[in-house]
RNA sequence: GGGCGAUUAGCUCAGCUGGUUAGAGCGCCUGCCUUACAAGCAGGAGGUCCACGGUUCGAGUCCGUGAUCGCCCACCA
């Protein structure tokens, strides 16, 4: 086979092709290992994909989370891991259910006028129409999941899974259902859960409403509040029974004024002396702290606004506004009557709906409830023992404060998509909790007892996942094997939504799991990608970047190393497509360093590359050295996998591959490429190996072009399917070889520096100097035995050793130096040259001073480690003799 | 109100348990079309590591205080 490659890297021409093999060939699928069997024996690699909502569309921060899964479930697979990822879709009721809405009101209709049945029709017809944009766009970006095991949370199997736990938690007493204050979204006309309020700053005002008081109304109660117009519901005024000032009042009667009710003054430590005038208004119906005071104090609850946040007919002549066009006329009012005693500018933090950014009405209303304590104790002990780890370490710590003082789980909204609340509600009032609807009811016996209309909140599905993916309840080989899952990546912004939950669900009904009971035994939490301005990415701000844009710009391997190489835990990432550019870059390198390859093997004709280096090709320094690097890199990438430290993972990978294989080891070779044929082929045969070697190791990070090149590599008889299903690169002692590693560097350095030199002295790039070495007898011996390579490398015509006083100053030293000096007439801007010494001269002087002081310094001398003295001790010989070379060099200049 | 994090080169970021000369990519400057790669090669400039104080033989790294920025949580009207 010739190897005809085109000169730059295409991604677009080869990337398809591949996405497309993985999935044809179930690569990435998992059959569940048969006790006894082969691959039973294998350790086993679980990760869950955190489901995307089925109607997400694929943003940066989903293509960094499945990079880091992928690399992670690559380089699993790789070491031999049975290594399972299973994808799925979240229903995402509210989201989806708007969705569908908004279509809807575009036909002119709603889901009301459809009925419920039909509206959820509906919402399956959507589903399937536009609810797989995110496994397409995955499945192109090569994502090796299992998709023989995609799931749907509202799959048949999933479904029952739910209402099994909800009956087993209600019949556990953790489940409970009651009238309380929960917050409330008026638009989307359902309760929602305490995390799905976010809380912004506002500029609000506080109202001074002077409250008459029923036996002498010329005397007043001066309550203040930010929301005027939930007084209409107001059933007490409460102050400290502390507080001296209203000491006589307590018990008195004040007169409600614009809905003329008699409401009691009442005491109680709610009421803040401090604040305002010390007395509150209590409107149990409408505000959480004053619905725990209207329990203490057994107050009526007057609801006075509807599901849309209207008031409604307990209002009185308000009845009908909206909430805000009824403060005004509160206020209005209020002031007419001269009852506003003073308003005030007052920052304070108000509750949006998460979803649709509508002001959270706090609503008196009927819902069912996940009673949280007990499943929190367990779930914080859990983390303590260290069963569950925290990746980085300190998201426990947030982890600990918000399970703390975390509050009962409203559970139920007022949707229609979603999991169905698995009760049933007679006309008697008895609520029966069932696995299916019951024929009649257990109390009275009257047939056809309703179904709660309420659907469950999405999170209460996804937070059993761990377990009911797996097939729990029934006792599945599934579960044995795979459950607890290995890992958990995710974002923290769902750390309290998912993470938190799945770890109390699962503590819960995974508790005689002979494995352990947590639902994962490590969660990598990864920062937020934000723009190259650090930027949040807003649809509003349009600054998103599209990840299948950039990928189809610069190709998905180089998109992925970028995303790789910035995941530094603890920081987000600022994604900047120069970076991206350098990737891509990086992909060409390989790209070209294999057309380099093919090339010389198309000249020598041989069709093998891989095996069979002969031990006279072995022994040379710059293979042993390429070898010993190559090992060494792999150990490191290994250990940085293994830590979640994708980025020094990556920029090992990065620096070996480019700075030594390509700079140093595929120049260093060409000339034995070149030689005779036998040579060449040899040669060829230790570069193809560790060329294989090093797309093994990029291939959990470029899965792309490794596999691309790699089948190149086998010439169509590849010894696997993919390079995907190869052995990953470890660390292997027998390769490790420090004198080469020593050498090396001290070959590098040394043609380093007639390079530095060179350009100095502005030679011009097609003259070949003679350079003269001063050095110990080791570097003669290894520079004569490498004279061809720092010729050609160096750029220079002969070498010639002329001193070997240097080395014999020098003493024992560890290290042997040497010093280079350049046959060659300079021709030099004496001013600048002048200058640039003087800089130098400064710089050494400094440092030579440091290095005096601590040398002469008896407790550095007698504390520090004798390797760092050795160290400065070596340092300070070699700048004495730099800073009289450099003395010299100024002297001469005059 | 509680908690967390950040501040290092022009820009975006590394710098692991304190230890020789603080690194990378991009950008910039100089020179090269050296037959794998100009998406390249070689060389180079550029840093009071936010400020002050402390611990230490030694601090970008540990401790304290302050400044600036950011994030999360929160039922005080």
């Amino acid at each position: 086979m010739s190897h005809e490659l085109p000169k730059a890297y295409d991604p677009s021409a080869i990337e398809l092709r591949w996405a497309e093999y993985w999935i044809k060939e179930k690569l990435f699928s998992v059959a569940t290992p048969e006790a006894g069997s082969p691959e039973a024996a294998k350790p086993i690699f679980t990760l869950l994909l955190p489901p995307p909502n089925v109607t997400g569309r694929l943003h940066m921060g989903h293509m960094l989370n499945q990079t880091e899964m992928d690399i992670i479930m690559r380089w699993r697979r790789m070491r031999g891991f049975v290594a399972l990822w299973l994808p799925g879709t979240d229903h995402a009721g509210i989201a989806t259910q708007m969705m569908v809405e908004r279509q809807l009101a575009g036909e002119g209709t709603s889901r009301q006028k459809l009925g419920r049945e039909a509206f959820l029709a509906r919402v399956w017809e959507w589903k399937k129409l536009y609810g797989g944009a995110i496994q397409a766009q995955m499945k192109r970006l090569g994502a090796s999941v299992d998709w023989d095991r995609e799931y749907f949370t509202m799959d048949d199997n999933l479904s029952r899974a739910v209402t099994e736990v909800f009956v087993r938690l209600h019949e556990q007493g953790l489940i409970y259902r009651g009238m309380y204050i929960v917050n409330w979204c008026p638009r989307c006309m359902t309760a929602i859960s305490d995390l799905e309020v976010v809380h912004e700053d506002y500029a609000g005002k506080l109202y001074q409403i002077k409250y008459p008081l029923v036996d002498s109304p010329t005397q007043f109660v001066i309550v203040a509040t930010t929301r005027p117009e939930t007084m209409l519901g107001d059933s007490a005024v409460a102050v400290n029974p502390k507080d001296p000032r209203y000491k006589n009042l307590v018990g008195k009667k004040l007169r409600l004024p614009l809905m003329d009710r008699e409401i009691p003054i009442i005491a109680d430590d709610f009421a803040d002396p401090q604040f305002g005038s010390g007395a509150v208004k209590v409107t149990p119906a409408h505000d959480p702290n004053d619905f725990q005071i209207g329990l203490r104090h057994n107050l009526p609850q007057i609801t006075v606004m509807d599901e849309q946040a209207r008031i409604n007919q307990n209002g009185g002549a308000y009845a009908g506004l909206d909430r805000y066009e009824a403060r005004e006329r509160v206020l209005r009012d209020l002031e007419e009557r001269g009852l506003l005693a003073g308003t005030k500018d007052h920052g304070y933090a108000i509750g949006k709906c998460d979803r649709c950014r509508t002001i959270v009405e706090p609503r008196l209303s009927t819902q069912w409830f996940i009673k949280i304590q007990p499943l929190a104790d367990r779930a914080i002990e859990a983390v303590e023992k260290g069963e569950i780890k925290f990746i980085p370490e300190n998201y426990a710590k947030t982890y600990f404060e918000w399970m703390r003082n975390i509050h009962d789980w409203c559970i139920s909204r007022q949707l229609w998509w979603g999991h169905r609340i698995p009760a049933w509600h007679c006309q008697c009032g008895e609520i029966m909790v069932a696995r299916t609807a019951p024929q009649k009811c257990s109390k009275c016996g009257n047939s056809r007892p309703a179904q709660d209309t309420d659907v469950l909140d999405t999170w209460f599905s996804s937070g059993l996942l761990p377990f009911t993916v797996f097939g729990w309840p029934e006792k599945t080989r599934d579960l044995d094997v795979f459950y607890p899952t290995s890992l958990l990546i995710t974002g923290f912004d769902i750390l309290f939504f998912w993470v938190a939950r799945m770890i109390r669900l699962g503590c819960h009904f995974m508790a005689d799991h002979p494995q352990g009971n947590v639902p994962f035994r490590e969660v990598y939490i990864h920062a937020l990608v934000r723009d190259a301005e650090r930027q949040k990415m807003s649809k509003v701000k349009g600054n998103v970047i599209d990840p299948i844009v950039v990928t189809e710009k610069y190709g998905t391997d180089a998109v992925r190393f970028t995303l790789a190489s910035m995941a530094s835990p603890g920081t987000d990432i600022a994604f900047s497509e120069s970076r991206t550019e350098g990737y891509r870059a990086f992909a060409n390198k390989i790209w070209n360093a294999a057309r380099f390859m093919f090339m010389n093997l198309d000249r020598v004709g041989d069709a093998s590359l891989i095996g069979g280096a002969t031990d006279a090709q072995l022994n040379k320094l710059e293979n042993r050295w390429i070898y010993s690097r190559f090992y060494r890199v792999a150990g490191e990438v290994n250990q940085g996998l293994a830590d979640y430290r994708f980025d020094e993972a990556a920029n090992t990978i990065y620096k070996f591959f480019w700075g030594e294989f390509c700079d140093w080891y595929l120049e260093i070779i060409k000339p034995s490429l070149s030689g005779p044929p036998d040579e060449a082929k040899s040669a060829l045969r230790v570069l193809g190996e560790v060329f294989e070697g090093s797309l093994r190791l990029l291939s959990p990070f470029m899965p792309f072009i490794t596999e691309e090149v790699w089948h190149a590599m086998y010439d169509g008889k590849p010894p696997g399917k993919s390079i995907a299903l190869a052995p990953y690169p470890e660390l292997e002692q027998r390769w490790l070889d420090d004198q080469a590693e020593a050498q090396m560097a001290v070959l590098q350095d040394l043609i380093e520096k007639v390079r530095n030199m060179r350009a100095e002295m502005k030679v011009e790039p097609k003259v070949k100097t003679p350079v003269q070495i001063h050095a110990a007898e080791e570097i003669r011996a290894l520079v004569a035995a490498n004279t061809g390579m720092v010729e050609r490398l160096a750029n220079v015509s002969g070498i010639e050793f002329v001193d070997k006083s240097l080395a014999q100053a020098a003493g024992a030293r560890t290290t042997p130096k040497y010093e280079v000096v350049l046959v060659y007439e300079q021709k030099i801007d004496v001013a600048a040259e002048r200058e640039r010494m003087t800089k130098e001269l400064a710089k050494l002087e400094n440092e030579r001073a440091n290095a005096s002081r601590q040398l002469g310094n008896e407790q550095f001398l007698a504390k520090a480690p004798a390797a760092v003295v050795e160290g400065i001790r070596r340092r300070s010989g070699e700048l004495d003799s730099l800073l009289e070379k450099v003395k010299t060099a100024l002297a001469k200049l005059g």
